[in-house]
DNA sequence: AAGAATACTTTACAGATGTAAAGATTGCAA
DNA sequence: TTGCAATCTTTACATCTGTAAAGTATTCTT
């Protein structure tokens, strides 16, 4: 699986939301459950979805005269692109600065320090023990 | 300090790149700077920065017939602008989760882990030193 | 079968960005 | 003072993105 770095626009997270969240459908069918947030005319809802399939973003599928669209990358895959890019731009490409960065600045409450000490407990016990195998 | 969102473009960072490191400078300083990295035209240079002060995001001040350009932001406020913009478009706003992601698929080596543990945990003493006050 | 409803396609347009050539100015060296 | 060198200004243009109206095709409904 190679690092394709996938940046996404803003319309294209939108679209990917919902998508994401049950795919396949179709674009009116995307443009309805949008327009509970945003206000998007389907002409834009459908020229986006277009443009997202013209990129490989989306995938499609005829079915009689409707076309159905799916995801063609994960939200994983979304995630990381966008602390990749992150991390590159404004950490010089090293995670741990960036991490750092974030405790430092984001005022997380007690429970939240906790939760990720916790976290990274166990990840280390995790990697021990891969190691150790 | 209102948090402005601050979402740079790939140029911008470049140019910002170099006069955080240092200020102010001319465009032609700047742009033999970038030669090292990226071959851009003096003009590319010139418009891009240009533009950034249009934007509110360099300062200029004139000696003599000379332009000197300076950063209006500072570089935390730019990288604190570009986590803000994955964490709300990947993560829903979540930080936790997002420094979770970034934990579990980016396969930090044991040092780091344990570095970032003792981060946390100074933090959490932090907080609570600053609570007890 | 005709009209209404639904979905799809075409065309558009403005603003942002990357990228830069060409033209105008100005100051210094000969 | 005159021309070259350094710097700035103007203009340009393609691509991407946000946004959508208008036109065409297809399919129910009556």
């Amino acid at each position: 699986m190679q690092k394709k770095k996938f940046e996404l626009t803003d319309g294209e997270w939108t679209i990917f939301q919902v998508l994401w969240e049950n795919s396949p459908r179709s674009a009116p069918d995307v443009q309805e459950e949008i327009q509970k947030n945003k206000n998007w005319a389907y002409s834009t809802v459908k020229t986006t979805m277009d443009r997202m399939v013209a990129k490989g973003l989306l995938k499609t599928q005829r079915l009689r005269n409707l076309i159905l669209y799916s995801p063609a990358i994960t939200r994983k895959q979304a995630q990381s692109g966008e602390i990749m890019r992150t991390v590159k731009r404004a950490f010089n490409g090293a995670m741990t600065p960036m991490m750092q960065f974030m405790l430092d600045n984001n005022n997380l409450p007690q429970e939240q320090l906790k939760q990720l000490e916790e976290l990274i407990k166990s990840r280390r016990n995790k990697d021990r023990a891969a190691k150790r195998k």
